[in-house]
DNA sequence: TATGAATGAGACTTCATTCAT
DNA sequence: AATGAATGAAGTCTCATTCAT
């Protein structure tokens, strides 16, 4: 039953958002009136609680393991940096693989609500991982170059993750999943190392 | 007047987004009073369409040039798939130089619009292109495989189109833009690449 | 058992007053279900009925014949209406004693309930009394001066009344709230024995 | 216009309290719609604190003022208390006068609100200044007789101030208020000094 | 006898929109 | 051309009450 709520609540974020789901609308799709939804949560953000907490907490302990890996890495090689980004996509693989559309909603839909930087965050670290296999070949160049390659990096950092969101909200079956972000990565990785080696 | 209300409603699209626009808000930015603006526009969809028409037919026409370009172009071999798309690279940034704010409003804050599927719209049409790229070199797979092939190429559209989308959203120097669209569209095609040479 | 509800109820209305009392709570206290409350009582209202209307029963008989009392008294001298007050007091103390938790909530906490005007209805009594001990002695002032002397007269029995309800409000032992009642009512009838004397 | 809803809220507060108060009703008594009422107030909180504050401060500066009278005063003597009294019960009558309706919602209806606690603070002003006045000549007792007298000057402290909520409550007219309050300490201060003579 | 689910009215509040002036 | 007042529907949430089980 609150499973039966949960389940509506799942949908109606997908579809709206946290800030703009009506609790009359999840009620509807749960087929019970929406002061019933109060019997069984506190309220809208705690619908979302139980919904998301979980697999926030996990995300949050990935990103910590993640940034860990990365203060004990020092190698200047190049190669490294490469091995390393690819230890890290299984990861997050693995994050994604446990709870797809929560991890969806927490990262896509979450606006209004505690969890909306949530995003922001796991942009922060991939540009960190870039910033650092960049680094690694180009700190030679002018300032604005430099600037110019900050943006990149910050630009592809944002893309990676929104394609992640977008293989989670497309796509539910966990080995599909893992297939497309894999694939993802793998161009990625590709596209990246072409340009690296072209400048 | 009219131009004055259509700059801040401009301004309050994009940091809320349609739905969450306020008209209040609106009219306080240009100074004037929210009944005021009924004198110029008939409703809240009314200011979005005069901001985001004429954008969006440009959108749509390049879109159908884009199309009738395919549908004319026979080639099978494998280079003159990746120089077409090099010829819309072209086509699309040039289309994010002309109206860059009203195109990320178009294409991010549309939701609660008639204008919300407008992504969806411009990601099949990059599906569409990527199938065909991908059909000249992998054709001869098992079903499943083809299957596996048309997911995988979904997601690359879709994950080009948020990409360029991110970039609208975070620049708005017209230079900057065409540099990171280049620079993800360049990422992809290496990327792109690489997967079709390995398979 | 409907002992069990009646004084979770008590509680409940003694803590948040009749219209803000919760019946949530009180079948919580009661360690039932709230619906389950309602095979022993109708409604909120028959939970206040049946806890008050004895008291407020009672009540009505000590103050009819406090009334008939009154109208059987013509004395006109000055002592007889001290004497008279006094053995109001002693009457008034009674009911007090008998049941100071369900009269406090009769007269402290029962607004929005059909017993809302109860209090002002001793006070009408109180000055009647007041009333006649005033005209023993300054029937001869003039107009206005009568006005004044009624309106003091009003003040005086709703301020007593009053302090009777916040003893009864503060406190639950017999003892003390007789011994404060006492107090209050020897301190008034000092004050205004005092009143008569100078005027 | 402010005024209008100011005035309906007054009613509305005075009736059933902030707590039990009803926007709708507010708004019906007005003769306007409950939403219209936000063109004005932020909220109800907003319309009690408008209709309250002004009255807030000026209590709050007189509670300081009787307070610091109070810490400076350390004469032994019983009629200095007797005079102190007297002095403060001119400022009382001051504040009462200067704006009874807002200060009886303030002290008798501001249940739910920041101001909930005011006619606590009042009565122990009046208790410290009773406790000061009864140990001038009483600290010789035993110690239950001792906390039966804190029981007394506590009631009486409760009983003066209610009884100045009532006359608020019940006149409008600054000289009627005025006249009141100073007969209902006259008959307090000689109820009080029959009291201590005859200990 | 008792429960837990459910309801419906009403609470405060927001906001696009209308309209008399 | 413009305003400020006003509305009504919808938002989240609470709660006395009902009812099938």
């Amino acid at each position: 039953m609150k499973k039966n709520i949960l389940r509506s609540a799942l949908l109606e974020f997908k579809q709206h958002g946290y800030r703009d789901a009506s609790m009359r609308q999840i009620a509807h799709t749960a087929g019970i009136t929406p002061g019933n939804i109060y019997r069984y949560f506190a309220s809208k953000e705690a619908i979302l609680h139980e919904l998301i907490q979980p697999t926030y907490e996990r995300f949050v302990g990935y990103v910590l393991e993640i940034r860990r890996d990365m203060d004990n890495t020092h190698t200047k090689e190049a190669d490294s940096s490469m091995i390393y980004l690819h230890k890290i996509q299984g990861t997050i693989v693995k994050l994604f693989n446990q709870s797809s559309p929560e991890l969806s909603i927490l990262l896509n839909r979450s606006e209004g609500s505690k969890y909306e930087n949530v995003k922001q965050e796991l942009t922060t670290v991939i540009f960190s991982i870039l910033e650092k296999a960049f680094h690694t070949f180009q700190n030679s160049g002018s300032a604005r170059r430099q600037e110019e390659e900050n943006q990149a990096a910050r630009m592809i950092a944002a893309t990676i993750v929104e394609g992640m969101c977008i293989i989670l909200r497309d796509y539910e079956d966990g080995d599909t999943i893992e297939r497309l972000v894999d694939e993802l990565i793998r161009i990625y990785f590709a596209g990246i190392g072409d340009k690296i080696n072209r400048s």
